[in-house]
RNA sequence: CGCGGGGUGGAGCAGUCUGGUAGCUCGUUGGGCUCAUAACCCAAAGGUCGCAGGUUCAAAUCCUGCCCCCGCAACCA
């Protein structure tokens, strides 16, 4: 039997699950499922990653200990797959002791197969605490990284891995194995990457205290990438006494991760495995983010997506379809509550639900509750089906399930439109339930059920239930039972409420961005359904907004900086002296309409240096999707009277 | 020369790697059906596949150049 070892990424608790990680598992369950519903012998992991300085600060905030806040963001991770039945056979957390044991033989093999590959070096530079990394000189401005975090000056001696000797190694891997890394576009920036020369990577931190300890000098820890990747190898057993599931599983065959992380699954990853003398995984699967109107997901820009009132209201499966049916799996995809339940209802309710509904509801009134009688082994539905279904199984081998499920649902459209061509209702008016009717109702049963059975691995519970009113044996999803003539005769169908009742879209969504709730909603009133928890509605003091300095001051001169695109140098006058602002206000406002103008700033704010130029103080302005609007005063207020 | 992703009927998107009648969902229009969840079926309208060259018997697809949009970063203190 062909072995199947799937992983997801495993998850960070800094933050409860999102969009995002529901997404990964949904997509590895699936997979999942499908392999072994194949007859594949499946091990599919996923997990967390509960180290690093984050974690450590979080809890101190908290005035947790870090393994408390582990515990507890751990908890929503089972209690979400359960919802939405992932089902994994293994959760790694990179506290438990069985992951410390595989990460400390990985570091032993490495230095027994590689000697030299781990050295102890000096590593100074500035050091990020958010990104818990080192951020490369040119990227340091004003005290802070890129991304806007602080940075700060930090000189250690760490342990090294010699990645930089495995340059040419990995490159002959990825052109020996093209399907190492998918899709092809990631492939593509990875071996630019890796041609760019690969330079060491520090494994050991002394800042960090929340960590496995290096071993034989327990004043490190082990930092991030050779702590966190081995989980694919500890969970299986990897240094223990018992390496029966190593054995059995190692190498994974899809590791399954978003597109961020591709490179340290693809260069580190394997490097590692390559230096300790170990297989390497076969594939490497990067997948597309959830969108939020166009924009990333992040907590910061506070359009974090949790579905889980969809969830509630619609069931695990009508986001389980929605997410694999609308993203093309590999690319970025927009999430919108609307879009789901267009396709919910469209899809679901309307394709698959009535569907079924409707041959079951014919099958029960013609034949007494029964399948019909006689079955049919030559018809439009089976030819059909026999063109569908290994489709639909290619697709699902090359990772495109949208087009899988679009095969899946050819179908459905041949069955609607095989009972509107044999009008089964006007052959029973007219002879009854006979032989040739039995056969026409049999073969729109015998393709749903197929339907059902292709789409099992995405939506497991609902087509369980559709299974069992076809009459069919719900646990019945293999791959036999894909062949045409699976269904019984005779067997009890069951007519039922809607498995997937139509959704009034207008209203659920009104409902669920009300404010107010609606006098007559019979449902209760819930918080809008796609909204992070609403921002921390922490108050500050007066005395703390006092610290602001806030005052009204007059531009006397304005200039775009050169080759910005919307920065705008300003010098204002604050009642005392003159000082150069700069803002990124040039998108909407001319040098010309800005001068003489009263404006509000911030006037006690640090200076930063914006494109080479120093801004002291910062203009106040609404923003609207960006485009920014200056608050101004009257023109007979002085400069420098303060605001507050 | 910053990195990346895009530009395909009204909207949202496949298809581009592996050239060969341009496809899906929603929407619109007309017809049909009444078994089914106001669901379903059929038909129609609607596209110079961003622009310009090139390769080819044949280009949305390959090559070259250009334009535009969107993320991210440089620049929203």
């Amino acid at each position: 039997m062909p072995k199947f070892y799937i992983t997801t990424a495993i998850h960070y608790v800094n933050d409860d699950p999102h969009i995002g990680h529901m997404y990964e598992n949904i997509v590895a369950d699936t997979m999942a499922r499908h392999r072994r519903r194949m007859g594949d012998d499946v091990w599919f992991l996923t997990g967390t990653d509960e180290h690093g300085q984050k974690i450590e600060r979080s809890a101190a905030k908290e005035h947790i200990l870090p393994i408390e806040l582990a515990d507890r963001v751990v908890q929503t991770h089972y209690d979400l797959d359960k919802k939405l039945n992932v089902r994994y056979d293994d959760f790694i957390r990179t506290t438990q002791s069985r992951h410390r044991i595989g990460v400390l033989e990985l570091i032993r093999r490495i230095e027994e197969r590689s000697p030299g590959d781990i050295y102890k070096g000096e590593h100074s530079g500035w050091y990020c605490q958010t990104e818990e990394t080192f951020i490369p000189e040119n990227q340091i401005r004003e005290g802070r990284d890129e991304a806007g975090h602080p940075v700060e000056r930090t000189t250690e001696h760490n342990y090294f891995f010699k990645l930089s000797a495995y340059t040419e190694r990995l490159l002959a891997h990825y052109r020996q194995h093209p399907e190492f890394i998918w899709p092809p576009t990631r492939m593509n920036e990875v071996v630019s990457f890796v041609e760019q020369g690969l330079k060491d990577l520090s494994i050991s931190r002394t800042a960090i205290k929340w960590g496995i300890p290096f071993p034989g000098d327990p004043g490190h820890v082990i930092y991030v990438w050779m702590d966190a990747l081995t989980n694919y190898i500890s969970a299986l057993g990897f240094g223990s006494g018992d390496h029966q599931k190593f054995d059995a599983f190692w190498p994974a065959d899809i590791h399954l991760i978003g597109k961020d992380i591709v490179r340290f699954h693809a260069v580190y990853w394997p490097a590692f495995l390559m230096s300790a003398g170990m297989e390497l995984p076969k594939r490497v699967v990067g997948h597309g983010f959830w969108t939020r109107h166009q924009q990333k997901i992040s907590k910061s820009l506070g359009n974090v997506v949790r579905p889980y009132n969809i969830i509630e209201d619609f069931g695990a499966d009508a986001l389980r379809y929605y997410v694999m049916r609308e993203m093309v799996f590999g690319q970025d995809q927009d999430y919108s509550d609307e879009a789901l339940l267009e396709r919910y209802n469209a899809d679901l309710a309307n394709d698959l639900g009535n569907t079924i509904s409707r041959v079951i509801k014919m099958s029960d009134s013609y034949f007494g509750g029964k399948t019909p009688p006689t079955p049919c082994f030559d018809n439009d539905l089976m030819r059909a089906a026999g063109d569908l279904v290994p489709e639909f199984l290619r697709s699902m081998d090359d990772l495109t399930f949208q087009r899988a499920l679009e095969t899946a649902w050819r179908l459905l459209v041949a069955i609607n439109s095989y009972i509107v061509t044999r009008e089964p209702w006007k052959r029973f008016k007219e002879s009854g339930a006979d032989e040739e009717l039995s056969r026409i109702i049999w073969n729109t049963l015998e393709a749903s059920r197929i339907v059902c059975v292709l789409v099992a691995p995405f939506m497991p519970a609902s087509v369980r239930e559709a299974l069992s009113r076809l009459g069919a044996d719900p646990d019945r999803i293999d791959a036999a039972a894909l062949q045409w003539g699976g269904l019984a005769n005779g067997a009890n169908v069951r007519v039922g409420e809607p498995i997937f009742p139509r959704a009034d879209v207008a209203a659920y969504i009104g409902e669920k961005t009300m404010t107010e709730p609606k006098p007559e909603a019979k449902s209760e009133p819930k918080p809008e359904t796609t909204q992070a928890a609403p921002p921390d509605l922490n108050r500050i003091s007066i005395d703390q907004f006092m610290e602001t300095d806030l005052r009204v001051a007059e531009v006397r001169a304005a200039e775009r900086v050169e080759k910005s695109k919307k920065l705008m140098k300003m010098t204002v006058f604050t009642g005392d002296e003159e000082r150069t602002i700069v803002a990124g206000i040039a998108t909407k406002y001319t040098p010309e309409e800005l001068v003489g103008r009263k404006i509000v700033i911030v006037a006690n704010l640090r200076p930063a240096k914006l494109m080479g130029v120093e801004s002291n103080g910062m203009v106040l302005a609404a923003s609207i999707d960006g485009e920014p609007s200056l608050l101004s005063v009257d023109a007979g207020v002085p400069a420098g009277t303060k605001v507050k």
